[in-house]
DNA sequence: TTACGTGCAAAGTCTTTGCAACCAT
DNA sequence: ATGGTTGCAAAGACTTTGCACGTAA
């Protein structure tokens, strides 16, 4: 399976070097994860299969399973149902989730600074930033509401 | 239904105002979430049905349904499967997760003032603080790796 | 008395698993 | 060639829903 040259491969490697197979099905779920943005599983999915339809849901699954447990992609659980997934690239922001209307924000890793110093300190915990979710409203939800 | 008289009975008065019923369904929920702490679903279930055995699982997502809406109990959803719950005027602490021993701990709210007031400052987001779970490794896991 | 709440059972959603065929290495 | 991977289908975990009976108010 032939590529545009240009797409980074270090995943490539990552993979290999530990004993797993470089195949289309984890090529297409890595490239969604990337492009969608916390991404359930489903969407995922549905994204993987534009470009090839035999991909079975229990793929997707075991693929985000791999890449997660690689430290390809992270995962965070949002309100119900599905986690989402978004590359560890890009790890280092925390997750505004608005109750109200869904939406999905970031913030910047200086924000949060002080609160994994402060738990190190205090409690000795280390912080995974990358699956760090802060749930609550978001500015357009508290204008609407105060109206 | 009568009871012990100095048991706390102020959100007896939350129900009724709102035009629900007090029923004994929802006395053992409740008192089942602020014993158990941080308790799934069928953890709740199974403490009910210490007291109550007829009570049917259904009843117990309906009444947490409930008590949330209310303001009563909180939850927060945790790795993978059910949400915990917990006692709303237990709010305002954090959650801090072990993602290697599944250690719940909590931090004091002190730890947090400095991220809610960013965030609020910079994005105009205001935290559910009753809502909050940071994940990564507690003290234990991490002096056990480090070895 | 009235309509909210409950138990029961069935269905729904999301995820995992066993297994034979398949294919990356 | 050969063992990790996949598709398929079935099972599993968790949660919701419809309905008739029960019960708080």
């Amino acid at each position: 399976m032939e590529q545009a040259p240009q797409r980074d491969r270090s995943w490539d490697e990552e993979l290999r070097s530990r004993g797993y197979r470089v195949t289309p099905q984890r090529q297409l779920v890595l490239e969604a994860v990337a492009s969608l943005n916390h991404a359930t599983p489903e969407e995922i999915a549905a994204r993987v299969q534009q470009t090839a339809k035999g991909v079975n849901i229990s793929t997707i699954y075991r693929t985000l399973e791999l890449l997660d447990s690689l430290g390809l992609v992270a995962h965070t659980h949002l309100n119900h149902g599905a986690p989402t997934y978004h590359l560890a690239t890009e790890a280092g922001h925390v997750h505004l989730v608005c109750q109200d209307c869904g939406k999905i924000d970031q913030a910047s890793p200086e924000a949060i600074a002080p609160l994994t110093a402060a738990l190190d300190d205090r409690h000795g915990f280390e912080v995974n930033v990358s699956h760090l979710t802060v749930f609550g409203r978001c500015q357009d939800c508290r204008s609407k509401t105060r109206a």
